[in-house]
DNA sequence: TGCTTGTCTGAGTATATGCTCATACATAAA
DNA sequence: TTTATGTATGAGCATATACTCAGACAAGCA
């Protein structure tokens, strides 16, 4: 019984990949968070916040960026709860959601460090 | 002495961030490493590694892909020193590299879990 | 040598992404 | 209410990405 047209040399082994794979919503959720960290411009604002909160114009002087885009990137950092924030005034000041961001960047550090 | 023509409110915020900063060399490279898990494609390859090393066409068998696109995936993979092979006669066989990544997908597995 | 199998690679193409620009919204002060 | 400041948003454009296709290697056998 054929599963699928492809060539396969190891069906025990395509076999058991099937079987503990992610979900398609585990494996798209992953893909997201990690696409939103694969980018230079959302590393430095996430390790930049790391250190405490700052506002969107403090982030595009930072990063020598338009207010424009440092927005449209912390909306998609929002969206997937990687960033949150908080108004004072006209003021808005974005903080690192939780703590999952640095543990996995610095691990990455790591990797590439060797 | 300003160092650029952007507004900014916070100016000692600003510093911190610019002198903690990564390198540019780094903020590259772990952009590069999360953009190669940032895929739905290599996201499955690299967890499907996890149970042990599998070759090209159990791979594309695995995925529904041709083994062409996953060998393409792959390339990409090795060149981050995310998986490495092992040839055993004409067929190549595939792992991760080290544990890095799989620290990282469950941190990350966590975070979309919550 | 030829042939087969397993894998790799470059070019081409459709879609996705990151920025700019113009504009709109939200809050506060005049 | 009008004005200014801080931020958000949609459209548009240039580049990047993920696949397909055609063809090229690499290893082993006839």
């Amino acid at each position: 019984m054929d599963r699928c047209e492809c060539r396969m040399i190891h069906q025990e082994r395509v076999d058991k990949a099937l079987k503990k794979g992610l979900s398609p919503l585990e494996v798209k959720e992953l893909a997201q968070v990690f696409k939103a960290i694969g980018d230079g411009t959302r590393i430095k604002i996430l390790w930049a916040l790391e250190d405490g909160e700052m506002c969107v114009c403090d982030l595009a002087c930072y990063l020598g960026l338009s207010e424009s885009a440092v927005s449209h990137q912390l909306r998609m950092l929002r969206q997937l709860h990687l960033v949150a924030n908080r108004r004072q005034g006209p003021i808005l000041y974005y903080r690192l959601n939780d703590g999952h961001i640095r543990q996995i960047m610095l691990v990455a550090l790591e990797h590439v460090q060797e």
